[in-house]
DNA sequence: GTTTGGATTACT
DNA sequence: GTAATCCAAACA
């Protein structure tokens, strides 16, 4: 079963929590989500909404459901998922996948072998998902949509950690990820 | 028009 | 540890 436009309409802390374990699916390669990070619009300073009127104007101009992706560091695309519930709207980063289907196109695209390696980062799963900027603002939700993501079976253990990358609002446990996976950027400290 | 600061990755 | 590389925003 895809995700509908109701599953993006809470609170983006928890989205992001609910959506590891789901898959993502774009073209033939999918995987299953094992890292996100959540964004609020409100009271975030890590968040693009604090310092952009742009990422403002996006949330204004666009479904719960639809992706947000832009151009980090000069190279590479990260995508984000809009969250608008009734407490507050933001995004969600989806930081890492575990690969399932298209592998060998994945590992074409990231001119890599290691599975492990393929998608374990934002910037690298969107290479080996091929999704870029001609996708911004592209919804998630709709039957036209060129990718979505899927209920599962999944029985995961999530854990919270501090996000990754960035310098402001360093202490939140907005980090989702699968407990001691090969799969995601980085793992818990211990 | 110029400067600044990134939600990263790969390589040494 | 650090180079690579570019956009939006802020400043002048």
């Amino acid at each position: 079963m895809r995700l509908s436009s109701k599953f993006f309409e809470n609170d983006p802390v928890d989205c992001a929590k609910n959506l590891v374990g789901k898959r993502l699916v774009h073209g033939r390669c999918s995987g299953i989500i094992v890292e996100t990070e959540a964004y609020t619009a409100n009271n975030d300073e890590a968040a693009h909404t604090f310092n952009r009127p742009s990422a403002r104007t996006f949330i204004t101009n666009h479904e719960a459901g639809s992706a947000y992706i832009y151009l980090n560091y000069g190279m590479y695309w990260l995508a984000n998922v809009l969250i608008k519930g009734n407490q507050g709207h933001g995004f969600v980063l989806i930081r890492a996948i575990r690969p399932e289907k298209g592998i060998t196109t994945m590992q074409k695209r990231r001119a890599t072998k290691d599975v492990k390696n393929l998608c374990s980062g934002p910037g690298k799963l969107t290479i080996a998902l091929n999704i870029n900027g001609e996708h911004h603002g592209q919804s998630f939700t709709k039957k036209s949509s060129k990718f979505w993501f899927e209920d599962t079976n999944e029985k995961i253990r999530v854990i919270s950690d501090r996000r990754i990358g960035i310098s402001r609002s360093k202490d939140l446990l907005w980090r989702f990820l699968e407990d001691d996976s090969d799969f995601v950027s980085k793992k818990k400290g211990r």
